[in-house]
DNA sequence: GCGACAG
DNA sequence: ATCTTGTCGC
C-alpha cells in the first residue's frame, strides 16, 4: 500500500500512474458474500469512523460487521474521495474476517475524470473486486432512466460508457453504479440488483452507513471528538 | 471565463 | 459528510 500522506496535486499524479493497474473485465465468480464499505465524522473533525459490512447474497443478511475508528489526514477534494477515505476503511478491513467476493463501496468507481474512483483504488490497493455506488454524478452524462425499479441509462463521458444510472426505486432519484476492479458494467448491476431491499440504496452500502453512523454517535456521546 | 463538483 | 422540522406525495 503505498504512502497517503500525500498532497492533493501528487494524488492526481498517483491516480494516472495506477491506471495501468485497473482491471475492467468479465466478472466470472458465483457471488455468495458481498461487502459495504463506508465512513462517518462530524462536521469540522477529521476523526472518522470506518465500518465495512459482510452480506450473503442474494439474503443480505449480515454475517459480520466491523469497525474502526482514524484521523483522516487529506481533504475533501472532488476527484480525490480515495485518499481520504480509504485509510480509516482499511483499517476496518483489517478486522474483517470473512472475504467477500465482491466489495461495494460509497463513492464511483471507473465513473471518474481519470477512472480512478474509490471503488477503483480500493480494489486496486486490496486486490479484489469492487463495485462504485454512488448518489450524484461526478463526471459523464446520462438521459434519466424510465421510473420503473430496475431501469437503467448508460452513464457517458463523452462517447464512453463510464457507468450505468440505475433506479432502484419509483419516484426516487437513481443512484449510479460502476465498476470498480475486477469488474464490468453488466456484473455490476446484476450484482447490485438483487441487494436493493426497498431502499433507494442497496444494502451492502446502507448497512455499512447505518453501522458506522451509529458507530460515531455512541463514541461522540458526551465528549470532544 | 463559467459552471460542475463522489463523500 | 453533517445539521435539521415539517411537509408533500406515493
Amino acid at each position: 500500500m503505498h504512502n497517503w500522506e500525500i498532497s492533493p496535486k501528487q494524488a492526481v499524479q498517483e491516480q494516472k500512474g495506477l491506471q495501468e493497474k485497473l482491471r475492467i473485465q468479465s466478472f466470472q465468480q458465483e457471488v455468495k458474500l458481498v461487502g459495504g464499505a463506508d465512513i462517518s465524522y462530524n462536521r469540522f473533525s477529521s476523526t472518522a469512523y470506518a465500518g465495512i459490512v459482510i452480506l450473503r447474497f442474494p439474503e443480505m443478511e449480515i454475517i459480520e460487521k466491523q469497525t474502526a475508528v482514524a484521523t483522516m489526514h487529506f481533504p475533501y477534494v472532488p476527484g480525490l474521495l480515495s485518499f481520504r477515505e480509504i485509510p480509516p476503511i482499511a483499517e476496518a478491513w483489517k478486522k474483517i474476517k470473512t472475504r467477500p467476493d465482491v466489495m461495494v463501496l460509497d463513492g464511483h468507481g471507473m465513473a471518474h475524470p481519470r477512472r480512478m474512483g474509490i471503488a477503483s483504488h480500493f480494489g486496486i490497493v486490496f486486490q479484489i473486486p469492487t463495485i462504485g455506488c454512488a448518489k450524484k454524478v461526478l463526471t459523464g452524462s446520462f438521459d434519466m432512466p424510465e421510473n420503473q425499479k430496475g431501469d437503467t441509462s448508460p452513464l457517458m463521458d463523452k462517447e464512453e460508457q463510464i457507468g450505468t444510472v440505475l433506479r432502484t426505486k419509483p419516484n426516487v432519484k437513481p443512484v449510479f453504479i460502476s465498476p470498480g476492479h475486477l469488474m464490468d458494467f453488466k456484473s455490476a448491476i446484476d450484482i447490485i440488483k438483487p441487494c436493493i431491499k426497498g431502499y433507494r440504496i442497496p444494502e451492502p452500502t446502507r448497512q455499512a452507513h447505518l453501522l458506522v453512523n451509529e458507530a460515531r454517535i455512541k463514541n461522540t456521546k458526551g465528549h470532544t471528538s
